[in-house]
DNA sequence: GCTGTCAATATAGTTTCTATACGCATATGC
DNA sequence: GCATATGCGTATAGAAACTATATTGACAGC
């Protein structure tokens, strides 16, 4: 085949970058891993790691005294990118329990923690009938439970789906609400169940302010020290002591809620608040115009 | 092999796991998804389709029409079990760039946005000398970009580092400091370099902060009406109203900072502000307890 | 020095997979 | 209506991967 990389098969291809992986992120490896992890047989193990000697041998090296292999100080990567994100990826999913142990290709996991937030469990067979219907390009009847005072009860209600947003905490979907005549975020666990699919009432292209980006211009809080500028700087990979991170309108109000830039992030303290809005009016006038069209909630701030 | 779980070889199972997943949440699957992802022949992917309406003849259904295998309205996964936030993370690490397209399993990705949340990229090199120090629980010397005013510049120190924690933004290592005698949380895209191991200073038991969990009980703002009252608690899976949340006291800082738990969040508009505390006296106290080890930033609140 | 453990290797036999080929059903273009 | 293209299913021979089993060698612990 010559679709694949290196011309071996997907298989011997997983368990060589599992080698790999192993050596880099646990440290060592033997044959014992690769035999609890994939099922082969001892010596089926044993050619997989005589194997990525012949392709890699500056990059690995048995101890006979551990009876364990080891990466050499000459380690480079042949099967995958390291990526320190990735695998702290992975510990959060496992803290999540979105991955279990065992499936992972983590082993000796270190001691570690992420925060507990709390969110209820969401009915795979929902997420599915929304994809199903953002695919479609279709309406979707869903009975769903606003926290909106006109509407307290779970009613059934036709949306037009197009999108998935992830505000930093949860999921919702972007769609066109047939009630309202206008886009809004459906928050997918207030989904308590689905129904039918129509013809649409709106076009993704429709949703200017999901479609459209603008730019929000932060720089370290003033209130810091000119060398603790220059760390916050660091932190959010400023150039010129300040950044530009572009963002959808619509996941604007999320963006600066979950940065804490309310307009009023400068009286704050700056060992709380690191980072505050370079140009605050921009951003403002940014947010008007993505609230105008309507947003889940209140405003951030009172800005009249 | 009696290990593996149905007799299959893992390859063979992957498959008609993957089978199985684009059933489920791609909406249907045909010769080619499988030939492209694992690169195998166009008659194994016909024998792992028929193999796969063997096991499950039920679930799975060929339309002549449109050439493709669909989801049967019985379909009951045996390979895996559908999981919506699985599948949302996975859009996640799509967004942040952690996973690539090709690898995730997923192929018709829908329209979908994550906040941008700036982060500097890690070296994994320092990350994987923390995690050696962390498992041989050995003390490692580091050069430490502060944010304290006492340490403007990068300095080289000694941690005993014990534990991995993530305050829901960033990751840091919990780590007994060997110039303040004491636990600290230390950022680890603030670890610019790694130097030497040595005999550790600590025990991880010793870090009676990191040890210890409390519970931080919840219940919805009470300036929510009795309606939106039981959706919020719906939403964080409260019973009777409310819900106790296990946190160790050494992310008890960050978790109230999170979810906006500054003891002044009655105040503050319940429309922006979903949750309070349910006993802010017992959190004050947990707080103070786990901030009097000292904590990185500033508390919370000044609650004197 | 004995014993247990882990790695490397060899052999024979089995399973899996490829390459190639052919037949069938359906959609599409002319 | 007819040719053409596409996708599925299946059959065959041969190659590759893998298993089971056995033997050897290096080292640690007692």
């Amino acid at each position: 085949m010559e679709e694949r990389s290196q011309g071996l098969r997907w298989g011997v291809e997983q368990r060589l970058e599992f080698i790999e992986f192993r050596l880099f992120w646990e440290g060592g490896i033997n044959r014992a891993d690769i035999r609890d992890f994939f099922g082969v047989s001892v010596p089926q193990a044993s050619k997989d790691l005589s194997q990525y000697q012949d392709l890699a041998p500056e990059n690995i090296r048995y101890d006979r005294s551990e009876k364990r292999y080891f990466a050499a100080d000459s380690f480079a990567p042949l099967f995958m990118k390291p990526d320190a994100n990735r695998y702290l990826m992975q510990l959060r999913s496992i803290a999540d329990s979105v991955l279990a142990r065992e499936e992972s290709w983590l082993a000796d996991i270190p001691s570690f923690d992420a925060l507990p937030l709390p969110r209820r469990n969401m009915e795979p067979a929902i997420l599915r009938a929304v994809l199903d219907a953002v695919r479609g390009g279709q309406a979707l009847e869903v009975r769903y439970q606003s926290l909106s005072a006109s509407r307290p009860k779970p009613v059934w209600r036709w949306i037009t789906p197009h999108a998935f947003g992830h505000d930093g905490l949860r999921w919702h979907v972007r769609a066109f609400c047939h009630i309202d005549r206008q886009f809004k975020d459906f928050l997918l666990p207030r989904i308590l169940k689905t129904r039918a699919q129509a013809t649409p009432e709106a076009a993704a292209a429709d949703d200017g302010v999901w479609q459209e980006f603008t730019g929000v211009a932060l720089k370290p809080h003033p209130g810091l020290s000119e060398e603790q500028q220059q760390v916050i700087a660091r932190d959010y990979g400023m150039k010129d002591r300040q950044v530009s991170v572009k963002v959808r309108l619509a996941l604007l109000y999320y963006f600066l809620k979950r940065l804490g830039l309310d307009f009023a992030e400068e009286q704050r303290n700056p060992k709380e608040q690191h980072v505050v809005l370079a140009d605050p009016d921009a951003a403002k006038k940014d947010l008007a115009r993505a609230q105008c069209r309507d947003m889940p909630d209140e405003p951030l701030a009172a800005h009249s």
